[in-house]
DNA sequence: GCCCTACGTTTTGTTTTGGAACTTATGACA
DNA sequence: TGTCATAAGTTCCAAAACAAAACGTAGGGC
């Protein structure tokens, strides 16, 4: 099965997984809650190429999570913001992130 | 930065998608959370490739997530059932759970 | 003019995934 | 005894996704 079949599922967490079901996507959340909002933030934060953070960000975009935002009109620079939608996320990855800091200590330095 | 790295990220977030971080994996502990166990339960119900099944079974059981249980001897048959690490990530499902059904409402006909 | 910032896009080569057939060990049936 | 069914994987090849790094664009500051 495909990644663009799952937006059809008969199960709820598989429709949401069709938007937010991959490690990028969580770890572009992750820097919203944590008030980021800009492309250079996202990419040096989460060290994920542009490629792949350009793409990212037009679904989450297309599917109501973020918002396209024009932040400056001179030159235009855009950011992304939650939407209300993309808030109701958050407590999910609060539970990821206790998970984590109970089960997967880190075991070498940290990198990004 | 590659899958692997995530694991010893400073952020608890990011070590934590570095087990669960892809929608395959989420999708079997889904089924587990439904009370499935099976390997071939597994691939009718998510609708994954065997090939991937094996492999993100394999990473679960090595992560603590997932054990596996001998449960017949002749011939020698395997299953999976969670562990309380686990357990302990059923609360991010239902947020999922929850999210899908006030969000992303099914357009076409499901099918798995 | 020339370099800097910041949001992307393009290109090229590697890695991962999808799809489908195959394997192994055993039980059930005739 | 042979044949079929079951269940947990493994193997193979082509297709898709990804990583890395350079390039594009539209201004601003000096």
């Amino acid at each position: 099965m495909k990644w663009s079949e799952l937006s059809d599922n008969w199960c709820p967490v598989a429709r949401t997984l069709s938007v937010v079901g991959d490690r990028w996507t969580l770890l572009i959340l992750r820097d919203c809650y944590l008030g980021k909002s800009k492309f250079e933030e996202f990419a040096e934060s989460s060290g994920m190429t542009r490629h792949i953070l350009a793409e990212r960000l037009k679904r989450l975009v297309e599917e109501g999570v973020l918002e396209r935002r024009l932040y400056s009109s001179a030159p235009k620079r855009y950011d992304y913001v939650l939407t209300e939608k993309g808030e109701e996320l958050r407590p999910a990855l609060k539970i990821m992130k206790d998970w984590g800091k109970k089960h997967m200590p880190v075991r070498r330095e940290a990198k990004a």
